[in-house]
DNA sequence: CTGGTGTATGATATCGATAACATAATGTGT
DNA sequence: ACACATTATGTTATCGATATCATACACCAG
């Protein structure tokens, strides 16, 4: 930068103004900065910015995986809400494991992010701990958390799993099943599994019954052998509602082998509205969320937080609520 | 830093050394400057670390977009390849634009990364140039480039459909027509439609057909119009190959509702091996590219470019050709 | 003509670590 | 017992930008 201020015969202060887009640089000394920048090759250096500053431009988002549809398209919302500002995120992946989401907050944290995005509200006590210590804003998303941390976006998905179940028995099915949700790890499919019930009991239908798919992350294979079991445990059930579109689909590919007919023999329902949901046959009748609208929604939060003053206000943590739809197809 | 020397009595460059695992640090010395490092809370800054020792541990990663589940889980298999030795990913989405890489290039310069990872061998004139100015090794994945800057990994992409369109004749089939490849900015679908005309060509086949799709990204929605369009086009078709499997996977639903049977009056074939396509209805013959295989390849040649020498020896570069493999199933 | 306001620029210290070199303490072979 | 290698540690300068304060000059109202 010296060697550029040398040759516009400025400073390096000067430069540094140019390059930043302050206001207060003569348009005829900018001009001769910015020819100076072309004739060297200037590129300027962001990380020794960062130091003197103290921004760095990161946000650290930790998300489970990236092989769900769901997630990626979410990162990518984040990704673009943060581009306007010259933000740049920096991924992580916990592989659906709070120890490695606490090894990599601790990572993270060491790049200096100016804001943390971590996918659900379950972690370790000790990465609360370190989070509550740390003075960057922290937005939990995806899942509503019973104790934020900072901010939360996100969806109720046990409102929306009582919803569908709702519309279900609207449709006439009495006899509804829930694949998903197990003990040991998943806690966005126990979520929905509670809504499951709890919709269930209100509704005041005969019987709950959930077939467990282990822990995440859950593909189409899971699918397959869990409605063999679902219908030999339970063979009246009339409909399904699997913890994942993903799942669902498993589920639909397996009763065409089978010869059981979807939706007369069993109705399946899903959850998150994949792509392939609306072409696939029949197409799947699933809750819509809109993961790009949670990741804008979630970048611009982040901005906002980062932007006010530099101290963490619990008055001011947010709560956002991404509304969710039912999409009702020829699955149901 | 320095608070934690003064505490763990000793100096700062030796509290550095000890958080940076370097041999010369007796176990006593080590084990005061953690408990003080404990006790203080403190938090290393590599950013600051990056400036003294010009290694910022980034790695940059520009790929179309994250919404191919290809793109995303190469990303992981970069990402998961990298961590290993603590550097960390900076990705950007091209969006499938060349002008929108140049952009994010010059972007993530400033970051001083370590390297960079591109995807595909087509770039602007200007991109080019600045690459190779750059003192940072460059990898180009996908795509095998014709002109790589330095190295590249990758898949053939002309000659993985050459064995789809002989594997297709070898069972029998003879009019044999492709969906995709559109002329303004799908240059690996270009590469595969190219791939197929000259393998119609060396196989002696009766006639190419090529129905293009128009630019990326391809989704599910764009197969049935195409099918529609090639039945009308050339009646007596008997098999087709897709430029994705997402595509393929539209085909088959649009076959399903003409009721045109796959395979017999129209056998389908795709290209990506996507999870659906195992599952889907008739599952998906396609082209299986290892997508995780790639990323964990050009990791690693990463981490072989950024470790040895500073300098850029042309003599060195590069060439990995990915396995592929055929997978038949039931759409053909 | 004077004081006040604003704009454009410069000088210097500093951000928080590490490289490079220096030094002290310890061991090792002959 | 001595030179020499090895290990453990400290000192100082530096990475490349920006914050902060200082300064110079132009402009305008009274």
């Amino acid at each position: 930068m010296v060697d550029v201020a040398r040759r516009a015969e400025v400073s390096a202060m000067t430069v540094s103004r140019a390059l930043n887009g302050s206001r207060s640089v003569s348009a005829a000394t900018r001009e001769k900065i910015m020819s100076a920048v072309e004739e060297l090759g200037y590129v300027l250096d962001l990380s020794a910015g960062a130091l003197s500053s103290k921004k760095t431009g990161f946000i650290s988002v930790l998300i489970p995986s990236f092989n769900n549809s769901n997630f990626s398209e979410t990162v990518q919302g984040i990704s673009e809400a943060l581009a306007s500002e010259g933000k740049q995120i920096l991924v992580g992946y916990t592989g659906y494991d709070q120890q490695r989401e606490e090894r990599l907050i601790e990572a993270m944290l060491q790049r200096r992010p100016e804001g943390i995005i971590l996918t659900g509200g379950e972690h370790t006590a000790r990465a609360r701990h370190i989070l509550q210590k740390t003075s960057v804003p922290v937005i939990e998303m995806w899942d509503m958390p019973a104790q934020p941390i900072h901010h939360s976006v996100g969806f109720s998905h046990a409102a929306m799993i009582e919803d569908l179940v709702a519309r279900l028995v609207f449709r006439g099915y009495r006899r509804i099943a829930f694949i998903g949700g197990d003990e040991s790890g998943d806690f966005r499919g126990i979520d929905r599994r509670r809504g499951y019930e709890r919709a269930i009991e209100t509704l005041g239908l005969p019987r709950a019954h959930a077939v467990p798919l282990g822990v995440p992350p859950i593909s189409i294979k899971h699918g397959g052998p869990a409605v063999i079991r679902l219908i030999e445990e339970w063979p009246e059930v009339e409909a399904v509602i699997c913890v994942s579109d993903l799942c669902a689909i498993g589920v639909i590919m397996e009763c065409h082998r089978q010869e059981w007919h979807v939706p007369s023999r069993l109705a399946v329902a899903g959850f998150g509205d994949f792509e392939f949901s609306r072409y696939c046959f029949p197409s799947l009748t699933t809750v819509s969320v809109n993961c790009t609208e949670i990741g804008l929604q979630t970048g611009k939060l982040m901005l906002r937080a980062t932007g006010g003053s530099a101290v963490i206000d619990p008055s001011c943590f947010e709560r956002l609520v991404i509304p969710h739809s039912i999409i009702e197809r020829e699955s149901t």
